[in-house]
DNA sequence: TCGGATGAAGGGTCTGGGTC
DNA sequence: TGACCCAGACCCTTCATCCG
C-alpha cells in the first residue's frame, strides 16, 4: 500500500483556487463542468491522458486516483524531462490550477508539485477525503458546502474560518501570536516553533541571526537574496500558514524597516499579529466548556513528513506512534501511565523521549497541558486512522534518535538544536549547519554571531567586547580529514581581519566585529560533525602559517558547550584559553 | 514581494536479458 | 517455455531553497 504525506503544504495560497481543487469532485460545480467542456480537451497533451480523464468527467465521475488528480512530470517525449519548465500537463489538478506564467507566456497549467500541494490543502481542511487502500479521493461533507457556496460570499468565508481553526498547525500560528500580542512576529519566529521541532524537514532560522545577517550585507542585491531565498522549510510553512490567515482576517501582516546606520534603514522582514477577529476566534475554539470547544482535525499522514535518509518506514513507524499517543492521551493523564500504555502497544519510550514527543505534538498544534507528571489532551480529536501493519524503522535512524535522547537526558539544550547531531554529517545541508552553527552561539552561548557566507567571507564571526572567533564550518558524512585549500581559505581569512585591506578585500566582512576587541584576541575555529585523525596536521599549519591561535570543535562538544554555559558552568569568556590549535573539549 | 517554481535526491519500479 | 533473478535505466515523491 502507498502511504502518502498531508497536512504540511508548500506552495497553495489561493483560496479561490483551493475552491476550484475542491470543486473538481463535485460534477453539478462550474470547474468540473468547465473541465468537462474545454480545459481537458484543449490543455491536456497526450490523447490516452485526454481521452481517459474525458471519460471519466463525462460519466460524473467524483472519485479520483491521486494520479489522475496530480499526475507526474513528463515532457512531450513523454519522457522525465531534464527541466520541469518542459513538462506537459496530464492531471486534472495540474489544469486547474493556471500557473503564474498565464498571463505573460500562455502557459495554462501547474507542475505536479502545486497540483499535490493544492490536494493535500484540500485534504488538510477536511474538505476531500483519502481513501487509503484504493488511493483514491473524493469531496467530504464540508467540501460540498465550500463548493456550493457563492464566490466571495461570508458563508464562504465562515466555511474556510471554521475549516482553519480544526487545522492544529494554524491554530498554533495563531495562539503563538496570540501569546506574544505585544509584539510582531517574523515567519522565523513562528516557524521556530511550528511542526515537529528539530527533525528534518522542518528547518527553521533564528530570528536575531537572519535580522543580523540581512543587516550585514552592503548591496541591496544582497539583502534582496537573504529575503528571497533564505528560509528554513517550517520557515516556509509559517509565511503559508500566515498568509492565509491574513486573508482569512484572522492576521495583520506588518512590513518593518532596520536602523543600520545615521539616518539609513533597510527594508527588513515582515512580521505577523494577530487581529481581534483572531483572537476572538482562537479564544472561542480553545473554549473552555468542553462542547463549545473546536474540534481539530488530525490524520496520521499529518503526523511526520518524509525524511531523505530515513526509510520511509521510519517515517510511518513514527506516525504510528504519535497516532497512538494521542490516541492514550484521552485514557492517560500521568507521564508513567502513557509510557505503559505505549509500551503494551509496543512502543518503548523513556519519559524524556516522551516528553521531546509531547512538546512536538504542542508544537504541531495540540493542546496538550503538561504539569509535573500528570498531562491532559485539551484537544478534541478526530480523523486518525492507523494502517493496520507494522513498521520496522531503519537502523540508522534508531541509532540517531537514542542519541538526540541522550543529549536530551543530559542537557538543558533546546531541542532544534539537537538536529545539530544529524546535519553535520550531511553535506547536501550544509547552508542549515552554517546557520544552526551561528545560531546557537548566539542563542546558548549568549556571544554576538553572524552568519556570513557568500564568497570571500568565511561562514560567520562570533564575538563580544573581549574576542573574535572567525567560523567555517564543514559537514562531511564521514568526518572531517585535512583539506589544504581549506586552509589557504583560512589564512587568508585571518589576513583580511589583520590587515583590514580594502583594496585586498573590498567586502570588509571584519567590520561585523565589534570595534573594540582587543587586535590579539581573534581566533579560528572550524565546527564539523567529526575531525578525523589528520586534522590536527590542518591546525597546526594554520597556526604555522598566521600566527594566530584556533581550534576543531566537534558538534557533541559544540552542544555540551553550549549547555555548560546556559547552566553556568563555563564562563563563555574563556573560551579564548581554549584555542590551543586542537580539537577542543569543554566539557570532559 | 507573493505565490508558486525549480533542480535535485534517493528510494521505488520497470525492463530486458540471462539463468535455471 | 516459463519462472525467477539481477542490474541498470527510468520514474515518483518530496523537499529545500529559489525566483519571475
Amino acid at each position: 500500500m502507498k502511504f502518502r504525506t498531508f497536512g504540511w503544504v508548500q506552495n497553495p495560497s489561493d483560496f479561490t483556487k483551493l475552491k476550484k481543487t475542491v470543486q473538481v469532485f463535485d460534477p453539478k460545480s462550474d470547474q468540473y463542468k468547465e473541465l468537462t467542456n474545454h480545459i481537458v480537451k484543449n490543455v491536456i497533451y497526450f490523447n490516452s491522458d485526454r481521452k481517459k480523464l474525458q471519460k471519466k468527467l463525462d460519466k460524473n465521475v467524483s472519485e479520483f486516483t491521486y494520479e489522475e488528480l496530480v499526475g507526474t512530470s513528463r515532457n512531450k517525449k513523454n519522457k522525465a524531462p531534464k527541466y520541469r519548465k518542459d513538462a506537459i500537463a496530464n492531471s486534472l489538478l495540474q489544469v486547474t490550477i493556471l500557473s503564474q506564467s498565464s498571463k505573460t507566456k500562455g502557459k495554462l497549467y501547474t507542475d505536479n508539485w502545486t497540483a499535490d500541494g493544492f490536494l493535500r490543502w484540500a485534504v488538510s481542511l477536511n474538505f476531500v477525503s483519502y481513501n487509503r487502500e484504493k488511493d483514491t479521493f473524493k469531496i467530504t461533507e464540508l467540501g460540498k458546502k465550500l463548493s456550493n457556496s457563492d464566490d466571495g460570499s461570508s458563508q464562504e468565508m465562515n466555511i474556510l474560518q471554521e475549516a482553519m481553526l480544526s487545522y492544529p498547525p494554524a491554530t498554533r500560528v495563531l495562539s503563538l501570536l496570540a501569546t506574544s500580542s505585544k509584539q510582531s512576529l517574523t515567519k522565523f519566529a513562528i516557524g521556530n516553533n511550528l511542526g515537529f521541532v528539530g527533525e528534518k524537514g522542518f528547518t527553521s532560522y533564528d530570528e536575531g541571526l537572519m535580522i543580523d545577517w540581512l543587516k550585514s550585507v552592503a548591496t541591496k542585491e544582497e539583502r534582496n537574496n537573504i529575503r528571497r531565498n533564505i528560509e528554513g522549510t517550517s520557515d516556509k510553512y509559517a509565511r503559508m500558514i500566515s498568509g492565509w490567515l491574513v486573508k482569512l482576517k484572522f492576521v495583520e501582516k506588518h512590513t518593518n524597516k532596520y536602523k543600520v546606520g545615521i539616518n539609513e534603514y533597510i527594508s527588513g522582514f515582515q512580521t505577523y499579529s494577530i487581529t481581534a477577529k483572531g483572537l476572538h476566534a482562537i479564544n472561542q475554539a480553545n473554549g473552555l466548556s468542553k462542547n463549545k470547544t473546536k474540534k481539530k482535525f488530525v490524520m496520521w499522514e499529518f503526523l511526520a513528513i518524509s525524511n531523505k535518509q530515513d526509510s520511509e518506514q521510519t517515517r510511518d513507524f513514527i506516525r504510528t506512534r504519535r497516532a497512538k499517543i494521542i490516541l492514550g492521551l484521552k485514557h492517560h493523564h500521568t507521564i508513567s501511565a502513557l509510557v505503559n500504555y505505549l509500551k503494551h502497544e509496543g512502543f518503548n519510550m523513556d519519559e524524556s523521549m516522551l516528553n521531546s514527543e509531547l512538546k512536538k505534538l504542542i508544537s504541531f498544534g495540540l493542546r496538550i497541558k503538561i504539569v509535573g507528571k500528570t498531562i491532559k489532551l485539551q484537544d478534541n480529536v478526530f480523523g486518525i486512522c492507523i494502517p493496520d501493519q507494522s513498521f520496522v524503522p531503519a537502523n540508522a535512524d534508531i541509532y540517531l534518535e537514542n542519541m538526540k535522547n541522550h543529549y536530551r537526558k543530559i542537557t538543558n539544550l533546546p531541542e532544534r538544536y539537537l538536529e545539530l547531531l544529524d546535519v553535520a554529517f550531511d553535506h547536501n545541508r550544509h547552508q542549515d549547519f552554517e546557520i544552526m552553527t551561528a545560531g546557537i552561539f548566539k542563542d546558548c552561548y549568549g556571544l554576538s554571531s553572524i552568519h556570513l557566507g557568500g564568497q570571500n567571507k568565511p561562514d560567520g564571526v562570533i564575538y563580544n567586547n573581549n574576542f573574535g572567533i572567525i567560523l567555517d564550518t564543514k559537514a562531511y558524512e564521514k568526518g572531517y580529514g585535512m583539506h589544504i585549500d581549506q586552509i589557504d581559505e583560512m589564512c587568508r581569512y585571518i589576513y583580511d581581519n589583520k590587515q583590514r585591506d580594502i583594496v585586498r578585500q573590498p567586502n570588509e566582512w571584519w567590520n561585523n566585529f565589534d570595534k573594540n576587541i582587543p587586535k590579539d584576541q581573534f581566533y579560528y575555529l572550524w565546527v564539523s560533525g567529526k575531525f578525523l585523525k589528520n586534522f590536527d596536521k590542518q591546525l597546526k599549519n594554520t597556526h604555522y602559517r598566521t600566527n594566530i591561535n584556533g581550534g576543531g570543535l566537534e558538534v557533541s562538544q559544540l552542544l555540551l558547550g553550549a549547555d555548560a554555559v546556559m547552566k553556568g558552568n563555563l564562563d563563555v569568556n574563556t573560551l579564548p584559553n581554549y584555542m590551543k590549535n586542537n580539537v577542543i573539549k569543554l566539557v570532559i
